[in-house]
RNA sequence: GGAUCCGUGGCGCAACGGUAGACGCGCCGCGCUCAGAACGCGGAGUUUGUGGGUUCGAAUCCCACCGGAUCCA
């Protein structure tokens, strides 16, 4: 007996003994082959859950995602759709080279051996994944197609190379950004600086910025959440460049706001811009020098703004104005054009620019406060800005683009906040970039007959100067596809994003190496019908795959440019405190602890029960102990009546109550499979059930009674199966069910045999309940009304008008 | 500062615009027990964050504010 905590009562020994039904069932399955995806889907379904890193086991936050997926897929295969519900792993990355420091083992086989781990415990849970469709990205089988993947961007114009800035410890070389911490570096503390290498790729993420914001409207089926925050990272802003003169050269700005170009005082270059380069003096130097340090988080942070004037002056096309031309880097260079116009009385960071270095505020946008203390940015008109004064703000910004672009000052532009991705890595725990570097011929793709690009087995792999490939001439060194001359080859890795991004397209044909996938296989199952996983991934990988779908798309690879219908997100793991589970703050519960302890279906139905599946759960014992009771009281139920009905064949009414029950953890549980996942509320309805059976203490006499009982049982035997499928399936059994019971049909909800036969109608005055009466259900409006006015406490009262609600209540204006 | 979500008994959370509180945990009393656990029976407990609006009727819809969570800045 434990201590410390309050526990169920544990049946007697034998009585329900999980470890024994899960290993009968487990046995059936396997022999069975349930989870085989159907060759021939009629009604596809394909459920797909985020592939996993495997960084050891699967813990709390996998346990619930994978629970949650495994319901669906076991409600849609009794459903009789064909579901598609394969797995895999995210095996490339930096924990595993981090791992392999640490512990002094090669990442490879400490991949190999958490993935191993991993999915064991995934089988022991009775997630139903087709493991014939595994996919684990590290084995050249599969990345050998994300290497065609970057070929198939390359050839389409998608990728370009570009210098980039890295995190850069003097001691420790190369840092990732979750290395650095506070600006320093993880390992030895010291200052972490950007450094700029040459030569990194990047895809034209952004170019695709304005389908991926558009087709936003085309998910119907994903949370508002995330597409807020698709939207918001996308960043959209319509505007106008405008040409600025410098010394007789245009300086063009990018705004959102023309109508404020009157107001312009100053005009801002990003340190990074190369002009920002070509006017330094000393001080400027200094200054640029120095801003490369920051973040670009700490640039763009609200607070304090600082700059350098340069002691040069641009003139503003509109109002021939000179103004003073400084370098400050809350301007970013990649932003726009790099450089803005500074309009401190409407512009918030302006502002706080211009009080700082004294420059003037210019009102031009009527409607601001008598006394300037911030930057207006509220609607009115516009003053002091010669020819335009009157326009309305902002409605009348696309009149003053016309007008500034009329007199080919500047011309409308619409800008994106989205960045382009970069790819290069300076790793070796990734996938090797399929180009070949020439001195002749230059950057040459890999011919797709030499992919896979294998990765070395080499045991030197900590980053120092540059990637550590690098310094492995037996990789790095090969011959031109193209005049087969000496070359080197990629020394870089891709970024991981790239790896998950298409593997949902990978799992319905892993095998094939001629072809990343077979048209016939991807066109039965695309697109996905369900894909769970947390929303920390809302503006990374699910933006990514998102791109990636769109290329495939394009090219003719995949049937559709989104990939995933419905998305669901759920919730966090806690601990009691409410604080995340995690290994490296030491709350972390083991799901495998808890399967000893309890079993698998009572641990499964504990994550369901202690919140909907997108709310957050706070782990507490408690429940545990909750969902034990839930599975003992049912066991007991199935023992004792299970055997006593078993023949009994037919319908039966004989128990109305208990039947009605029955009926409405149905409803509930088909309900919540269909639509909102929330589990939760079957399991409230399931006590319920049994709180009913309590009351009427079922025991069959009759034949018709044990027709009802069985039917009872064989509905909710059904019902809990894709929740607490080794209690499910034992249930089927104990009545005396062939096969599985995830082959048997899904019961058909019947709202007749959920509703009550006698309904308490509630009378309002006013809206204020003043008495009820009981009445058979279905009865007439009319009788409602005359039931509801002869009440006594409505004596005396003139009704105005009364309101029936059909079956539901009746209310009396008075 | 912006976006999204949320605020219901002590706690976790249920309630197609229609009797607020289902269900679980906890609490109180009784039974069982030498006693406790477990089990059984019974019970207490919320002006639904605040203020307005729409409606015959608002936890639910709208507006404002307060408080919390997450993401972005």
């Amino acid at each position: 007996m434990r201590t410390g905590c309050k526990t169920a009562r544990i049946p007697p020994a034998m009585k329900y003994d999980f470890k024994a039904l899960e290993a009968r069932a487990q046995a059936k399955w396997a022999a069975q082959d349930l989870y085989r995806t159907p060759e021939n889907p009629k009604r596809k379904y394909y459920v797909l859950e985020m592939f996993a890193y495997p960084s050891g086991d699967i813990h709390m936050g996998h346990f619930r995602n994978y629970g949650i997926g495994d319901v669906v897929a076991r409600y849609r295969m009794m459903k009789g759709d064909d579901v598609f519900h394969p797995f895999g792993w995210d095996a490339f990355g930096l924990p595993a080279e981090q791992a392999a420091i640490k512990n002094k083992l090669h990442p490879g086989p400490w991949t190999r051996g958490n993935v191993e781990t991993g999915k064991k415990t995934l089988q022991r849970m009775g997630i139903s994944y087709d493991w014939n469709s595994e996919v684990r990205t590290c084995e050249p089988d599969y990345y050998k197609w994300t290497q065609w993947l970057f070929l198939l961007l390359y050839k389409n114009g998608w990728a370009y190379r570009a210098a980039s800035a890295v995190n850069w410890c003097e001691q420790d070389g190369i840092l990732a950004n979750e290395q650095v911490h506070d600006g320093k570096c993880w390992r030895c503390d010291r200052e972490v600086i950007k450094k700029p290498i040459e030569n990194c790729w990047f895809f034209k993420y952004s170019a695709m910025a304005g389908r991926l914001l558009d087709d936003i409207e085309k998910l119907p089926g994903w949370p508002e959440s995330t597409k807020a925050a698709q939207r918001q990272w996308i960043g959209r802003s319509v505007g106008a460049e405008i040409d600025f003169d410098f010394e007789g050269r245009k300086l063009t700005v990018f705004t959102t706001r023309p109508d404020t170009v009157f107001g312009v005082s100053f005009v801002v270059v990003a340190p990074e811009h190369p002009l920002a380069a070509e006017i330094a003096t000393p001080e400027v130097k200094e200054y640029i020098r120095k801003a490369g340090q920051k973040s670009e988080r700490e640039r763009t942070m609200e607070g304090d703004k600082d700059g350098v004037f340069s002691g040069r002056y641009v003139t503003n096309p509109l109002s021939g104005e000179k103004v003073p031309l400084w370098v400050a880097d809350y301007v970013l260079a990649h932003y726009g054009t790099g450089v803005v116009m500074g309009v401190p009385a409407h512009d918030a960071r302006d502002y706080v620019f211009a009080k700082k270095y004294a420059l003037p505020v210019r009102i031009v946008i009527s409607g601001g406060p008598a006394t300037y203390e911030d930057a207006y940015v509220g609607e009115g008109a516009m003053i002091a800005s010669g020819e335009l004064n009157g326009t309305p703000s902002p409605g009348g910004i696309p009149g003053v683009i016309e007008f500034i672009a009329k007199r080919g000052l500047g011309r409308a532009k619409t800008n994106f906040r989205l960045k382009d991705w970069l790819v290069s890595r300076q790793r070796y725990w990734g996938c090797p970039i399929p180009i070949t570097h020439c001195p002749k011929c230059g950057p040459q793709p890999v011919p797709e007959k030499d992919l896979p690009v294998r990765l070395p087995d080499v045991t030197e792999f900590i980053p120092k100067g540059r990637s550590p490939l690098a310094d492995h001439p037996e990789f790095m060194n090969t011959t031109c596809p193209k005049c087969g001359g000496p070359a080197q080859r990629d020394p870089d890795t891709m970024d991981t994003f790239m790896c998950s991004s298409y593997y949902l397209y990978r799992y319905v044909d892993p095998k094939n190496d001629r072809e990343p996938w077979r048209q016939e296989e991807i066109r039965k199952w695309l697109p996905v019908d369900l894909y769970i996983g947390g929303d920390e991934h809302a503006c990374m990988h699910l933006l990514y795959f998102r791109f990636i779908a769109k290329v495939l798309f394009d090219a003719g690879f995949v049937p559709t440019d989104e990939p995933v219908l419905r998305l669901y997100h759920q919730g966090m793991v806690a601990d009691a405190g409410g604080v995340t589970m995690s290994k490296s703050r030491g709350n972390a519960v083991s799901p495998q602890e808890i399967m000893d302890r309890w079993g698998v279906d009572v641990a499964r139905l504990a994550m369901f029960a202690f919140a909907p599946s997108d709310g957050q759960i706070k782990w507490k014992e408690d429940g545990l102990a909750s969902a034990g009771k839930l599975v003992f009281r049912l066991w007991d139920l199935y023992e004792d009546l299970a055997p006593k009905v078993k023949g009994a064949a037919g319908e039966s009414a004989a128990c109305r109550t208990l039947q009605q029950r029955a009926q409405i953890v149905l409803g509930r549980m088909t309900d919540a499979c269909e639509h909102g996942l929330d589990f939760n509320t079957v399991i409230a309805k399931f006590f319920e059930f049994l709180n009913e059976v309590d009351a009427v203490k079922p025991d069959p006499k009759t034949d018709d009674e044990r027709r009802a009982f069985r039917g009872i049982l064989d509905l909710l035997a059904r019902a809990i199966a894709p929740l607490a499928p080794f209690l499910g399936e034992t249930f089927w059994e104990m009545l005396g069910g062939s096969g599985s019971v995830f082959k048997a049909a899904w019961p058909v909800y019947d709202p007749a045999k959920a509703a009550s036969d006698e309904v308490e109608i509630p009378v309002q005055v006013n809206g204020k309940l003043r008495g009820k009466f009981t009445v058979a259900a279905g009865a007439p409006d009319e009788e409602l009304k005359a039931k509801a006015l002869a009440l006594p406490a409505l004596a005396g009262l003139t009704p105005k008008k009364v309101i029936v609600v059909k079956g539901k209540l009746v209310n009396v204006v008075a």
